[in-house]
DNA sequence: ACCTGAACACCGTTCAAGT
DNA sequence: ACCTGAACACCGTTCAAGT
């Protein structure tokens, strides 16, 4: 009754492992992936995987490359022929927002793992996107600098509400005694609008701000402007 | 050249230990906090940590709990004669950012760990907190829904500015090679850029745009308000 | 060339036994 | 009452040995 070996001699390599970690830890959660569980669920002994990955925490390194760059094969975000800077940071950041809920586990991976350069800021942690985001900015009239604090601030704002969405939807500890309210009646009273809220429309909102703000660092434009 | 026993018996506690572990963990990092390091540490075997601790996952809360609670032992924020909402909001703010960067090892716990409700958001988890905050702005006449969300969008504020500069200031790796930036040109051009900034200048600019937005979220109020 | 067995140093945790 | 020794089931990782 044992599983067959998935992984028949010379099936493993570094991407096979990394995605089967990214579907395992999806599926079982961080805190239950280990070298010998992700070996056996490829069919082969934990050791096999130090030919191709140096340890657990390069193994790791590439869970979070693997995701960030799934948002670069998202169709809905990767258009080069974007409808100015505005659409691009909207596609942009409603991207990043599925790849987080896609991968609740991950995210706060993505979000605390010391990135490769000091200047490299996530959840936008790939080069390639920095770049991109910077290209679009500068394009749309932004100096140098002011891109630049347009990236901080936008990998601030997507860093925050996500990390808060998702962590309040992979939450699945009891919930807490009514009781144990006594003593904050203001708690009491407004728990369910504390409760409601992080879906969607609070994205949105909280987005636009931020592209408000960023609209106020542009050049002033005719009226009409089609970005 | 042992160090002598740092507990004798008796001397153990639940909070002694936590408090324990929280320094351990400012000195040498997260993952190097275990049963047996930490009971050396307060010279103890592991084993007797379990009387006062039910388990490391358990540790890990008291310490996220304990550092928490240093805000309210934090003569700067929790003054209860503050000068209306604003700076009440501000100062809870900088107290919170004192915090992280305090404990830049522990702060991303704070960030991460489910929180004991679902509608608890990091980094403001503490019933205590949720309570003052919204007492404040339903008092500067705020509706209940509204306090609510002003809670929301400023617990999302602060996770994600202080989870990037607690985590661009705990950033050990060595820095990436300039080589590697060929086919990125604004990204080599903007590195200073880049690396600036995430000082306490854009912190006050970040939050003061936050506190612009409850503002406007306010029932109008006579020229020459205090607050 | 690719995988495994055996081994090492370490985990968290339990529990009977010592003081 | 409080701590420890010994034990258990598990880690990550190395390396010589097998195929």
């Amino acid at each position: 009754m044992r599983d067959r070996p998935a992984s028949p001699r010379g099936t493993l390599d570094a991407a096979r492992i990394i995605s089967a970690a990214v579907a395992f830890i999806d599926e079982h959660g961080l805190h239950r992936l280990t070298m010998q569980r992700l070996g056996a669920h490829l069919g082969v002994e934990a050791m096999a995987l130090y030919r191709y990955v140096p340890g657990r925490e390069a193994l790791l390194d590439g869970v979070v490359d693997a995701v960030v760059d799934e948002l670069f094969r998202d169709p809905e975000v990767h258009l080069r022929a974007h409808a100015g800077w505005a659409d691009y940071l909207r596609r942009l950041a409603h991207g990043v927002r599925r790849t987080a809920l896609a991968h609740p586990e991950i995210f706060p991976l993505i979000a605390t793992r010391p990135p490769a350069a000091p200047w490299v800021r996530p959840p936008l942690r790939s080069l390639r996107w920095i770049e991109s985001l910077l290209e679009v900015m500068t394009g749309a009239g932004l100096s140098g600098a002011d891109a630049a604090v347009v990236y901080r601030g936008f990998s601030g704002f997507l860093l925050g509400h996500l990390l808060l969405e998702v962590s309040v939807r992979g939450d699945r500890r009891a919930g807490p005694p009514a009781a144990d309210l006594a003593g904050y009646p203001l708690l009491r009273r407004l728990r369910p609008q504390l409760s409601a809220g992080l879906g969607v429309r609070d994205f949105e909102e909280a987005l636009q701000a931020q592209l408000d703000r960023i609209a106020r660092m542009l050049p002033p434009q005719g009226p009409g402007s089609r970005g």
